[in-house]
DNA sequence: TTTAAAAAAGCACGATCGTTCGTTTTATTA
DNA sequence: TAATAAAACGAACGATCGTGCTTTTTTAAA
């Protein structure tokens, strides 16, 4: 199941050669080197900014060696895309599943999401900002990123609903409603630490899902959420001026 | 006071011809049609994607003569910005503030700020594409538009502060917590109804500030808001299947 | 209506874009 | 090691980009 979007570009055509599979020869090799640039490249100029000769020059190869690889820049795109999905689904996603079902396991969805939005490395969600660049752009690039939302909303649809099961979250609550404040947030958080550059983005975007939490959880659910959350001190959070929570990290 | 970014590149020199002022003579006139255009264009494309070429075909001008008028693509994307800003303006705040101080002037902001980023003509917020755009991307344009989206956060702080003030907010709610989830559930918004074309969006982004207007104000403030709000009938507002609330706008 | 100024057009420039094609260099197999 | 296939390169294409420069047209003042 997981968070699988309909795209396999991989051909991989499997027939002939039975290939040796153990170290990926040549093409593919330099086909991930080019491909983890990109990654790069576009979470910095974003998917349309993404330029085949600048991803030459970085890489270090002539334009066409990095054009053969894709056959077309959407392709590129796309691939670069996929490439994204494959690593959020395994830091966001398959890093969070092992949380106990219900509120535990949303929050360790949550607070990946966070980290993946607002501390990586290269940063910049290319989620959020394919989403802007592409939403008045059809073509495949488009539906291909479509898809990869919607299957990370279901993943996410999928633990509320099991959250709701064990009692963790109130029946009577609004699925789409939790999903759309919850993507509220990070999205927040996206534009406030990446582009107004507020250091305290993040604690507002934990703030918020704390608050949320209040709002759709059951008191089942709070003591839940209370005992998975790092036992540190029992101490109850409360919002005060001294920066010194910054240790609540897992 | 009002929503005052400090960019005032309108030269308007003032001294010599002392000049009509009734009509704009034909270069500020032709100048106001381009940019009207180009504000079209950039809420499609994005204001990166905006190009003199094509401003150029849609406004059946030469290259050139479009370009004359702002001497270079940075101050045309500076002119465009400013002219949203001008807009904005007008649509959202100055539309607004005539509401009472407290919450129903903060509910008023709140609704014109909806429907300038969900149903408006073209459509695409300026302010939203371009902080994707420009969060990595350091020059002029960045800078005016970083100074336009405080000035205008900055508008709505004063907002929620009066609220506080007249009794309507919590005064230990953390104002800019309050704002960070309202952005939220704007940015949303957007990303809903515009990338995934979900109709529902405006919904939940109405239920968004309803929802934290229950954990942010005071019984005097849901009074308030609940007075100024349209009062068809007095029944209270519920959530359920049948989709009959369309007919809240103003 | 004539004259001076402003506005628009025309043309061309260097750069970069994605892409194609033919050659040369690597890597893999026999 | 020789033969064969895959990979990378180099050069060039048409298009479009932003931007200068010169000329023509239009507008405003005398």
């Amino acid at each position: 199941m997981s968070v699988q979007a309909s795209h396999s570009k991989q051909t991989e055509s499997a027939l002939k050669p039975a290939r040796g599979l153990r170290s990926l020869q040549k093409g593919q090799q330099t086909r991930a080197v080019i491909l983890d640039a990109a990654l790069g490249l576009a979470a910095q100029m974003g998917l349309e900014g993404l330029s085949i000769g600048a991803l030459a020059e970085v890489t270090k190869m002539s334009k066409s060696g990095v054009f053969a690889h894709f056959g077309s820049r959407e392709e590129l795109q796309i691939a670069v895309l996929t490439e994204y999905h494959v690593r959020f689904e395994e830091e966001v996603f398959f890093g969070a599943v092992r949380a106990t079902r219900g509120l535990p396991r949303l929050r360790a969805l949550y607070e990946r999401w966070l980290r993946r939005v607002s501390v990586e490395i290269d940063s910049g969600c290319i989620y959020i900002s394919g989403a802007v660049e592409f939403d008045d752009r059809p073509g495949p690039v488009r539906d291909a990123l479509v898809a990869m939302v919607k299957a990370w909303q279901l993943a996410l649809h999928k633990a509320v609903d099991l959250a709701q099961q064990v009692g963790h979250l109130r029946v009577d609550a609004d699925v789409e409603q939790i999903l759309f404040e919850l993507h509220g947030l990070i999205l927040s958080l996206h534009h406030d630490a990446r582009f107004l550059r507020n250091p305290v983005a993040l604690k507002h975007a934990q703030a918020g899902f704390d608050r949320c939490l209040q709002n759709y959880a059951t008191p089942a659910g709070l003591a839940a959420d209370a005992l998975a959350r790092k036992p540190v001190t029992v101490t109850a959070r409360r919002r005060s001026t001294s920066p010194r929570i910054d240790r609540s990290k897992t």
